[in-house]
RNA sequence: GGCCUCAUGGCGGAAUUGGUAGACGCAAAGGACUUAAAAUCCUUUGGGAUUUAUUCCCGUCCCGGUUCGAGUCCGGGUGAGGCCA
């Protein structure tokens, strides 16, 4: 009788061994291929979830299956580690954001190491430790000489009581989430990055990268959003002496319905507006009205569309005495185009919807080529052919714009842009917990920069985060300072760095983690860089993604053009939420079901079950993973998280079925165990001629394992798993009958065991000892598939009559269309079918599928 | 609201990319072993009809189209999810 397999101890066993032999730990070795895998790092937020062990295992797999492959792998880890939350808990909890972060890392460092992964611990980095950030600030200082970096005035949600800027996420109706103030829109000086300057590289490179998916391509080509457009001055005529004759500049992406022009709108934030508002009150008190909207996209598109009257008209350069009313209006944005636009109702519908609320005049200028009925709701959009426009009625869309362009630059009053819906990137955070911005401003108004040798500018740790604001603008100490230079008096940046600048980077800095002198080191970028293989979370796909792409492009490296040479983005873990009677989340492991209703384990109360949503712990909707491993293993957690669903589509979790991954484990280790007499060292799989049972037996491995092969190449890891589970299934069905059925079940054993090292590596160890090797089943290579067993003698030809399944015949490979007809008269099914009928034609596909065409 | 994605049995999903729909797993039911349970093993499992078969009909969210043939391609709709600096 063979022991039960002790995933506990077996676990750790392994684990000491891999870190005792260092098998993890990778250098530079220019004999090999290197392969630098990496998932996304975490943010330390408190424990791993599901979602980290879905995105790990993922990348293990990747990685422990390219080292078989005889890669030189590198996979790292570290921790996106500043970032807001963990001041929130620091006041929550009463300690100091860099207690809490380190002692999350402390905790998921653990909790890594116990789902075996091969990770190179020894390039661990930590976003908030000073030698991290020391060089991002070098990297900014580099930047900034290069000139993309620059300061500029820009909107922020400012929450009025805790003095602080709010992230968008955190204003809910318009209030701030913790003080439940009115969120005004306040204009703060901030860093912004020029990513704008990269814009058509980082579009254009996107052809190339097919290792990406196509859909993050897609994201990020509408993302960058290059547009052909065209600025127009129109000369204001008002009253208001100040502004007549003055030139309002405009900017439209439809020059072509300018005949159907009928208004003009003004960003809130234009700077005519600021002259305006000195002349009225009531004009004053309805742009701050309109200021205070929320500027994100989303409102924007969704929010109905309103605006204010002034007293300036422009006038139309086409269209004699004709005088366009100017609004102000919320939905332009300052960030895009000139922050001014005309509107042209009959084919924009936020414009039509605007001109039928203050009853403004509707030209249709674009004839639709085809009887489309509208409605006064409902602005045609589609193709057509010019009306109403003078020198433009009867071109296409396309002609007119190239016309129209024409004309206005003929007359100076504009020109032809290329316009990028791409803005620059805003890195300015009010906030003590992220990387410090190494500029101080000298009391002569002069900025200075921190001269390199002082870095790091460190973070001090003594700060008061119950005093609302921004700790280290009030921390004087830190905050004044003399320049190195002069000695004159200064006072620091008190801005930190947005955290996605901490992550635009990183993937260089474990090329080199401990490199002091510089942020990397070159000779190991040129060795690891790219990275082979990125995978990660699609919500990353924009933001993330594209800041690192401009950090890459930022940096011009020789020879580096792209961070990533393959991208995978893995779906969601998500879970119900649970929320209490005062809307407080609860966590799902806290919840029990009683008669259909939900309750809280630990207070009795009842509480109510929301919408599925991604694991986050904001939402607290997390599965901790720890009961899951010491229940059942590392290795189940594991097997579990990769069978079933597509590694790329999100999933609900649920643990039913986590048994079934135990089981399996049990099993593989039950077959092992019992055939303990029948293994050897070695198989000679290519000098073996299997007969008869044997033969079907060992083809059946082989098929397998080429298609486990070809599904990890393809990111179908579930396909893996339950191809694995065939030839688990055939080995315990298979009978040893002769010697070479021995041979046979040996060749299938290593081979097994071989390939399911990447998903259980713990078992794969264990039942590689059981073989009698002394060595880690890492260093055996992975298994060629004897192509060979792959073809089968015989094939299935399906008969179709009419396109439907009617019979098949079972015949040699390659058999030909009329041997294939002269077989389906034995089938009385066909025969019958056809009986009486014309053949009109027949379509065969060799060895797949004969289609009989019959008249009907 | 814009952009992107997805939809197949009771459930998770497979389908060589236009060629046998439902692989594999979970769950369920029946049986074997057992004093009993767990574990393990065997069998059944999309719906329906019948003459129980190498049978027929229906079936991949809905409506339409292309094709000898559509889960797969095209057009329109419905529903769900992700992102919006």
């Amino acid at each position: 009788m063979s022991e039960k397999y002790n995933s506990k101890i077996i676990e750790k066993k392994w684990q000491s061994y891999w870190s005792e032999n260092k098998l993890f730990e990778c250098k530079i070795d220019k004999n090999k291929k290197k392969y630098y895998i990496l998932e996304m790092f975490p943010y330390p937020s408190g424990k791993i979830h599901m979602g980290h062990v879905r995105n790990y295992t993922l990348g293990d797999v990747i990685a422990r299956y390219k080292r078989a492959q005889g890669f030189n792998v590198m996979h790292p880890m570290g921790w996106d580690a500043f970032g807001l939350p963990a001041e929130n808990a620091a006041i929550e909890n009463k300690t100091s954001p860099k207690t809490w972060t380190y002692e999350n890392i402390e905790t998921m460092k653990n909790q890594l190491k116990q789902m075996g992964l091969s990770i190179d611990w020894s390039r661990e980095i930590a976003t908030c430790d000073k030698l991290y950030y020391q060089n991002q600030q070098k990297l900014f200082l580099k930047f900034y000489r290069k000139n993309l970096i620059y300061k500029k005035e820009s909107l922020v949600n400012w929450d009025p009581v805790e003095n602080t800027v709010l992230a968008n996420e955190q204003v809910i109706d318009g209030k701030g989430w913790r003080s439940g103030a009115e969120v005004e829109q306040k204009k703060l000086s901030q860093w912004f990055f020029k990513i704008t300057d990269y814009a058509e590289s980082l579009l254009k490179a996107l052809d190339d990268m097919s290792g990406w998916p196509e859909k993050v391509r897609i994201m990020q080509k509408n993302w960058i959003g290059k547009s052909f457009g065209c600025e127009i001055d129109f000369v204001i005529s008002s009253k208001l002496d100040e502004f007549n004759n003055e030139k309002l500049r405009i900017f439209t992406t439809r020059p072509d319905t300018i005949f159907g022009a009928t208004f003009c709108a003004l960003s809130p934030f234009h700077p005519f507006v600021d002259r305006l508002i000195k002349q009225s009150e009531t004009l004053n008190n309805q742009v701050n009205e309109l200021r205070s909207h929320k500027i994100s996209e989303e409102s924007i598109a969704k929010n109905e569309k309103v605006g204010v009257p002034t007293e300036l008209f422009i006038k139309h350069p086409f269209i004699e005495n004709k005088l366009l009313p100017v609004f102000i209006a919320n939905f332009i944005l300052m960030d895009y185009g000139s922050g001014a636009i005309y509107g042209c109702p009959a084919h924009d519908q936020r414009d039509l919807d605007f001109a039928n609320k203050y009853n403004l005049e509707i030209i249709p200028v674009i004839n639709p080529s085809d009887n489309i009925e509208l409605d006064k709701k409902t602005a045609y959009t589609g193709s057509g052919k010019l009306i109403n426009s003078q020198f433009l009625n009867g071109l296409s869309i396309e002609e007119a714009k190239k016309e129209i362009i024409k004309r206005v630059e003929e007359l100076h009053i504009g020109k032809k842009t290329t316009n990028f819906r791409l803005r620059d990137w805003g890195v300015s955070r009010q906030r003590y917990w992220g990387c410090p911005i190494p500029i101080m401003y000298r009391e002569d108004g002069k900025v200075i920069e921190v001269p390199e040798d002082q870095l790091p500018l460190e973070l001090p740790d003594d700060i008061d985060l119950s005093i609302p604001g921004n700790p280290l603008n009030n921390h004087p100490e830190w905050k004044f300072t003399k320049c190195p230079e002069t000695g004159m008096n200064a006072i620091r940046e008190t801005d930190t760095l947005d955290t996605f600048v901490d992550s635009a980077w990183y993937f260089l800095r474990f090329c080199s983690p401990l490199e002091t002198k510089e942020p990397f080191n070159l000779d190991e970028i040129n060795y690891w860089m790219p990275v082979d293989q990125y995978v990660g979370g699609v919500e990353h796909a924009i933001l993330h993604l594209l800041y690192s792409r401009f950090f890459t492009k930022a940096l011009s490296i020789k020879g580096m053009d792209e961070p990533f040479d393959s991208l995978f983005t893995q779906g969601m873990v998500c879970h119900h939420t649970f929320q209490n009677e005062s809307d407080a989340w609860v966590y799902p492991d806290d919840v029990e079901k009683k008669n259909s209703k939900y309750f809280q384990i630990s207070t009795g109360k009842q509480v109510t079950m929301g919408e599925i949503e991604s694991m986050s712990k904001s939402k607290k909707n997390v599965i901790d993973p720890e009961s899951i491993i010491s229940t059942y293993g590392a290795d189940s957690a594991r097997w579990f998280m990769l069978s079933d669903s597509p590694p790329e589509k999100d999933i609900n979790w649920t643990d039913s079925g986590i048994n079934g991954a135990w089981k399996i484990c049990q099993k593989i280790w039950t077959i092992v165990q019992n055939n303990r007499k029948n293994l050897k060292q070695t198989t000679n799989s290519n000098d073996k001629t299997y007969q008869g049972k044997s033969l079907d037996f060992i083809r059946i491995i082989h098929q397998n394992l080429h298609a486990i092969t070809q599904s990890i190449e393809k990111f179908q890891m579930n396909v893996s798993i339950a191809k694995v589970f065939e030839i688990v299934n055939a080995i315990s069905k298979f009978q040893i009958e002769d010697e070479e059925g021995k041979e046979a079940m040996n060749e299938a054993l290593h081979i097994l065991i071989r390939v399911i090292e990447p998903m259980v590596p713990h078992l794969a160890e264990e039942c590689w000892s059981v073989v009698g090797k002394n060595k880690s089943i890492m260093d055996e290579p992975w298994p060629t598939t004897n192509t060979k067993y792959l073809e089968n003698k015989e094939v299935t030809v399906v008969i179709q009559i009419n396109g439907k399944r009617r019979g098949e015949v079972i015949v040699s490979k390659d058999t030909s269309e009329k041997e294939v007809e002269k077989e389906i008269k034995n089938i009385k099914n066909i025969t019958d079918a056809l009986s009486g009928k014309n053949i009109l034609k027949s379509i065969y596909v060799p060895n797949k599928i004969l289609n009989i065409v019959v008249e009907k």
